[in-house]
DNA sequence: TTCCATCTTGACGTTAACGTAACCCTGAAT
DNA sequence: ATTCAGGGTTACGTTAACGTCAAGATGGAA
């Protein structure tokens, strides 16, 4: 059986993280850069946990939903000063609900986009239907996984 | 009682929308550069239309939401290209899916933002209820309307 | 040993999405 | 008559997020 992903001891090399969440050895290079990762070292080269793993994961989700590199650290920040004293932590508990409403708008947006997208599609599929149903997509076919990357790696 | 918005003939300045939306009239411009909008003229100056302001809410929702304004425009022809020849409509009608199958799966992304951000707050609260009680918001106070902007202008 | 793959650190190039500055026009107000 | 607020068009500057070399260390295979 396979080495289980979640063992604690369980460490990458950058192109295995590359690999695995489609990116560049430059871009986590970059994040590191930006004091978004901190991957221990062997010598010169980068080893990372499975943490790194686990945080590289929460930056890419970060970045889909289209925040920036900036605001990702602030909120990793929060994360790791779960200590710092109390006041901070207040402060940081009040970021966290400003991030929570945040989301939600941005989930409102997101649900307002899929319904007139299905709007345009049902339209489409009507008219299609009554002019050409040779065109419509058999009612036993699935849609082919797209080929088109749903998040673009450029941004 | 004031003008109705959704007057058909409602037309607007780009200043007026640029206050409404809270951007720039540089920005439109660009927008208009890039072939996402096309407001009329009245000698130099842009008319927009009401359904040029629909079209602005429509690049700024999928600007929050990640998208480029490359994307915007290829949804935004879509749109437009509901005539076109059935073949076209076809195309667009599998490129509708496509996009909403990717809308999906950053609402997934989001969702599991939330849930980490609910799980980190609620860490917090625990943990100051314990020590400094006296910092958690009271029952009855309300969140502020946070002063720090949902959505960065600069991307 | 030599080669090769894979890592490293600079450093410069690139693209998107505007900001900003310079200059012009125009109609209304002082 | 001039001032000025609003609009316009270049055109260059800026920032983020990497891409793309260049040049070097390293450790295993031929």
């Amino acid at each position: 059986m396979a080495l289980d992903l979640r063992r604690p001891e369980r460490a990458f090399t950058i192109r295995q993280l590359c690999l695995e969440f489609k990116c560049t050895p430059r871009a986590l290079r970059f994040y590191e850069d930006k004091g978004l990762l901190a991957p221990a070292r062997q010598g010169l080269n980068r080893v990372y946990s499975y943490k790194d793993r686990a945080q590289l994961q929460l930056i890419l989700r970060g970045k889909r939903v289209g925040l920036s590199l900036a605001e990702i650290r602030e909120i990793l920040q929060l994360y790791d000063k779960e200590d710092g004293g109390a006041a901070q932590n207040a402060k940081a508990l009040r970021r966290f609900k400003e991030r929570i409403i945040a989301f939600e708008q941005r989930r409102e947006d997101i649900d307002l986009a899929i319904a007139e997208l299905r709007e345009a599609s049902e339209r489409l599929e009507n008219l299609l239907a009554k002019v050409r149903p040779d065109l419509l997509p058999g009612d036993g076919e699935f849609l082919p996984p797209p080929h088109t990357v749903a998040y673009p790696r450029h941004v």
